[in-house]
DNA sequence: ATTAACTTACAGTACAGTCAGTAACTAGCA
DNA sequence: TGCTAGTTACTGACTGTACTGTAAGTTAAT
């Protein structure tokens, strides 16, 4: 009834395997959504089957939220954990992002599907994106505190509005540029908007329409 | 072999129900994402079955194209048609737009579902948000330019740059007030960055981290 | 000997699209 | 005005397929 072990521990090629297919399920799901891509597909990919698959993740939706977990991991942009010496240095690691970005179409297109399917009903990525857009905001503003600490302005409200607003233009960019390369700079044109944006915040100026209607027409 | 008439007109019923389908459809399509949403649901909300709309659109990808044209035409934002009298007044209109998208989540929803999913392989909305996206960005870029005309101050780069970038702000913003609306304002973060981006453009000033880097790291 | 890491086979469901039929309407004609 | 052929607007039944998840069996490592 109790024999000496249990559970074995996974074997050394495992890990390997595990990332072979997350890799692989991060491509699928970013060209063909998650709704859409199969896990069969993904499989094939990794010379599987998608019982395979299962086995290793147990289910697609928990596949899901690991594919996302690893995409941060395996990101270029490490900036959660980053300590902030300067205000402005995330700031250039954003637009850095954007540069690189530009190399990795496939990732961006994961990102910018995964997100916005993410609000859809039942959808398991949801929690993740909610939680992780707040920790960016978060950082953001923080970066925003810290410059604003040597100008001595601060006004929290218009802190969080420019944190939003920043990650805003960096995925809204990311769509357009992904439907229309030719016409769209992705990079270019969301440094643009994040410089406007923080000049705003640390120089603020009375804007060229001032009269934004507290109740809608 | 030949006889009288070929073809009888719709009947005039026959709109009606066409536009309670395409409602029907935007309100699926839009909580559920256009590959996660049956067609049998939307036949459903309008008293039929699925093979009636069917009939009706001939098949589920046609019906998503005039879905989206549907929303157009239906909605409060008719910009396209609108001559620009003043330049700022385009800007008011957008600003006015979020306001009024606050009260009304489910196209939100649709809009942000949808434009990203097309990005997606052998969508069939694709096309028409690329040439949605392209006639917005010239229409924001033609309000810039009337602007700048009365200062003389202008920059074609600079224009595509706050058009392009004004757009993804409203578009992104969407989707971070569908994940966590408690946290996040939609309308008044948008105009924020609206303001903060034509205030750039109009007096542009040295912004705080010019370096942007033309190599990535 | 037990367990990890699979495969094959299958169950079950969900779904788009087809087709044949039916009721209701319309056009044209007597 | 009434009749009728042709047509629209469907329904119901079905087809085919795509896909997730499961169960039982196989191999190899520990």
């Amino acid at each position: 009834m109790s024999p000496t072990r249990r559970q074995l521990p996974p074997r050394p090629e495992t890990a390997e395997r595990r990332r072979d297919i997350l890799r692989a399920a991060l491509e699928i799901f970013g060209s063909k959504g998650y709704n859409n891509g199969p896990l069969a597909e993904i499989a094939e990919q990794v010379g599987m089957t998608h019982a395979g698959i299962l086995h290793h993740f147990g289910s697609k939706d928990r596949l899901l939220v690991e594919v996302l977990r690893y995409r941060d991991e395996s990101d270029v942009e490490g900036i959660e954990g980053q300590h902030i010496p300067d205000g402005t240095e995330l700031f250039r690691h954003l637009i850095r992002t954007a540069f690189a970005n530009e190399q990795r179409p496939g990732i961006v297109q994961a990102y910018a599907v995964l997100s916005a399917e993410s609000v859809t009903d039942g959808n398991p990525g949801r929690e993740y994106f909610e939680e992780r857009y707040q920790v960016l905001r978060g950082e953001v503003a923080a970066a925003f505190r810290v410059m604003c600490a040597e100008q001595g302005v601060e006004d929290p409200e218009t802190l969080d509005h420019a944190a939003a607003s920043i990650l805003a233009v960096m995925d809204g960019m990311q769509v357009q540029w992904l439907l229309d390369p030719s016409n769209v700079t992705l990079a270019k044109t969301s440094a643009f908007a994040i410089e406007a944006i923080a000049a705003q915040v640390l120089d603020p100026r009375s804007a060229p329409f001032t009269a934004a209607p507290d109740s809608p027409a």
